[in-house]
Parts: structure tokens; C-alpha cells; sequence
DNA sequence: ATTTTAAATACCGCATGACGGTATGTATAA
DNA sequence: TTATACATACCGTCATGCGGTATTTAAAAT
């Protein structure tokens, strides 16, 4: 295949086939070649001078999906007009109503044979989401008046801990039904800590896409 | 090397092999002949007479690593003279008690490199230990009036979601200050649900024991 | 009760093919 | 003319398959 002016634009293609592929089939059941071959035309040499390895791959596949999210989420962090409870309330409706333009959602991966996509998630809400998106919130919160803790750090964890791994529907696919409790029960849980930041709306929101994603399935 | 008239012997020992590499080094970084070398006479084919594959050798691992702690769970769950709160607060003192008499910590592995053990872990608590221990004890809770939810089942993978992986010193290497204040806002969590089994002799406990594990490393 | 025989099981160790990764060559853009 | 974007050929490692052997078990035959 002749050079590419743009190399962002084989480098976008490479992830593309290998995104779609570790979802669907799992990062560690699809090789290289399968990359390679669904590409149409590009070598393991092209892949290789823009990756330095399978994994730098998986890397660059989980920074895209995670960073629209993180955009949304710094954009809400850093506005001005609202309190850090009213914050966290805007970042769960906000997260529900993308879930369905998503494409990610779209692609409906199950990450139960996933590990290493799945550990990459978990790991990026601990180290990155928690510190650097929810914990200044919550800090505003606490100096507001409008989160009442003692340890901002284990509560920005915890919440968002249940919130992108517990109720992810990719990662434990529940039915419908069983979603559904899972959201009120963690309603139940920010209320007991002061937090009545789930609201009908939301709840509703979240059961009609359950149900769509199952049925892509 | 002779064979073995026993052998289960031959089975628990490729396990003790296996299962202190899959925690040193990590399950997808311990090769089938590492694991040979260690076992000291006994060849490539003995141990795929035993497990039908690498993975087969890995679900083996975690089904021991898991034993032990299901029966306690068990034994906890089928007596009859606690109500369910009760039991819940016997489970997490028990756990915490058990921790350092276990192999698990002993070896001290850290799983963040680690995804299929991890995952492993991960499932098994909420598709096994959630439903069959947890859930039974909640219902029985709701029966007696000690607890008191309207999504039993809900509640049971989140307790124990939040208490086997976000809490678990082994996935999350946190300072010992910090997993202190996991474990209070855990506390705290279950107050939120009315249900008030963490108290001041578990919390210390948990403590000590964070800082042992942290100084095995 | 002892021996014979048949079958199942434990184990060996080499062959194989797949896979991730590398070294080197080549053409094109700058 | 140099750096970059690829292509091609090749390497080492690894999980796994497989043909074969030794040993145990159990039942049949003596």
C-alpha cells in the first residue's frame, strides 16, 4: 500500500479494527494477523511502526474510549454555575443520556471473556476518573456546604467504583429487571451518604437503555 | 518419573506450582514448562493428562484459592442461631480474622498485573459468593425483620462487590491510611442500609493487618 | 487363592503451528 | 537527501496435540 499522507488516518484505522475486534471477540483471542487482515492491505510493518506492541494498542483502544467521557467529565468539573453535589447529579445524567451515542455502547461488548479491557477500565476509574474528576468535586462539595465527608478520597472511589464498574451493564449483563434494582439500590446508597442526586428521570432513562442494549446483543 | 499412585498428589502439586507463579509473576506471564521446571521430574504431557488446557490449570487455581472461604461462608450461613444481620457481621469479622492465616496473603501477590486472576476473582464473587451466600442470609435478614431492603439481590452483589474487590488489599495497593478510610466510609455505607456490622475491633483489625501485607511486599 | 489378562490411567517428550515481535529493505513525502 | 511510512522475511517462544510406554486396577481364568 502507497504511504499515507496522513498517518493519523492509519493509525485511526488500526484502532478502529482492533477496537472493534477486542470487543467483540476479547483482546486476547484476536491476533495481530485478524487485525492485519480486516485492515485491507496494510502490513504487520505498518502496524508496528506506529505501535510498539500489542498491548500499546490495547492502550491507545481504552485512552479513546475513556477520553470523550473524561472530556465531559472535566467540562462539568470546571464550571463555575454549580455546587459540587449539583455537579455530580449533572455528571450521572449526563453519562446516561451519551450512553446511547456512544459508540462503544453500540458495538454492545461483553466483557465477561475480556480481562485485560476489562482491568483497563476498572483501573482508569481508580487511578485516573476518582482522583483527578470526582475527588476535586467532592472537595468543592465539602467546602459549599454541600457534601458533607470526612474522607473525600475513599467516597469519590467508592461512588464512582459502583457507578462505572457495579452498574456498568458491558461488564455484569443483567436483565433488565435486575439493572433496575441495581440503580435504587445505589439511589439508596448516595442518599445515605446525603447525596439525593438520583432522581425518576434518570432512573427511567437508565432502564429504557438496558433494555436496548440487550437487544442488540 | 514414576507414576503416582495417588494421583491427586500429582494434581495438588502442579497447583501449589501454579498457583505461586500465577500470583508472583501472573497468570499470562507464567509459561506451561516455568511451571514444569518447578515441579521438578514430571513432563509437559502429565500435566495436560491432568488439565485440559493453561486456563483449565488457572480456573482449578481460583477454584482453591475460594474453597476455603466458601466453607466458612457456608458454615456462617447455615447456622441457626444468628438472624441475618448478625451473620453478616459474623462474615466480615471471620474474614478479616482468616486473612492472615491464608496462604493468599502469605504469598502477598499483587493482582494489578494480574487481569485474568483478577477477573476471575471478580466474577466468581458476584456470580457465586453473591447469590449463594450473601443473598440467602439477606432474605433470611428480611424474614426476621433484622434487615430490612426491597431488592435483596441488589444488595448482596453490592456488599459483597464493594467488600471483596474495592476493599481488597491485593487489587488495590493503597497506604494503610488510606485503606483505613475505605474501610470507614464502607462502614458508613452500611449504616446508610441500616445495617451497623462494623465496629471499632474489626476496623483496627483491618489496620494491622493492611500494614502486614503492605510490609510483605 | 493365585495367575492371567484386559483395560484404564499416569506419564513421557517430541512435533507442530500459531503468535508476538524484529531486522531489514523500499518507496514516498518533505 | 533525509526522515518517514510502510512491506517482507524471519525469529523465538509458547500452548497444545499426539504417539507411545509404563504402571495400576480389576476381573476372569486357573
Amino acid at each position: 500500500m502507497a504511504r499515507n499522507k496522513n498517518p493519523e488516518e492509519t493509525v485511526n484505522k488500526i484502532l478502529d479494527v482492533a477496537s472493534r475486534l477486542f470487543m467483540e471477540k476479547g483482546y486476547e483471542y484476536t491476533s495481530i494477523q485478524e487485525i492485519i487482515d480486516q485492515l485491507g492491505g496494510l502490513s504487520k510493518g505498518a502496524i508496528y511502526h506506529h505501535f510498539k506492541s500489542k498491548e500499546d494498542i490495547l492502550v491507545a483502544v481504552t485512552d479513546r474510549i475513556t477520553g470523550e467521557s473524561n472530556r465531559m467529565l472535566a467540562k462539568i468539573r470546571d464550571r463555575k454555575d454549580l455546587n459540587g453535589k449539583e455537579k455530580l447529579k449533572t455528571i450521572f445524567k449526563e453519562s446516561v443520556l451519551r450512553l446511547e451515542l456512544n459508540e462503544v455502547f453500540a458495538t454492545a461488548p461483553n466483557l465477561h471473556n475480556n480481562s485485560k479491557l476489562l482491568c483497563s477500565i476498572l483501573y482508569d476509574t481508580l487511578e485516573d476518573v476518582a482522583p483527578n474528576y470526582i475527588l476535586p468535586i467532592i472537595k468543592q462539595g465539602i467546602t459549599d456546604g454541600s457534601i458533607q465527608t470526612d474522607y473525600p478520597e475513599a467516597l469519590a472511589e467508592l461512588i464512582i467504583f459502583v457507578a462505572n464498574v457495579w452498574m456498568n451493564p458491558m461488564i455484569f449483563d443483567n436483565t433488565a429487571a435486575e439493572n433496575y434494582n441495581k440503580f435504587i439500590v445505589f439511589q439508596q446508597m448516595m442518599r445515605g451518604f446525603g447525596l439525593d442526586i438520583v432522581d425518576e428521570e434518570i432512573l427511567n432513562r437508565l432502564q429504557e437503555l438496558t433494555s436496548i442494549y440487550q437487544s442488540k446483543k
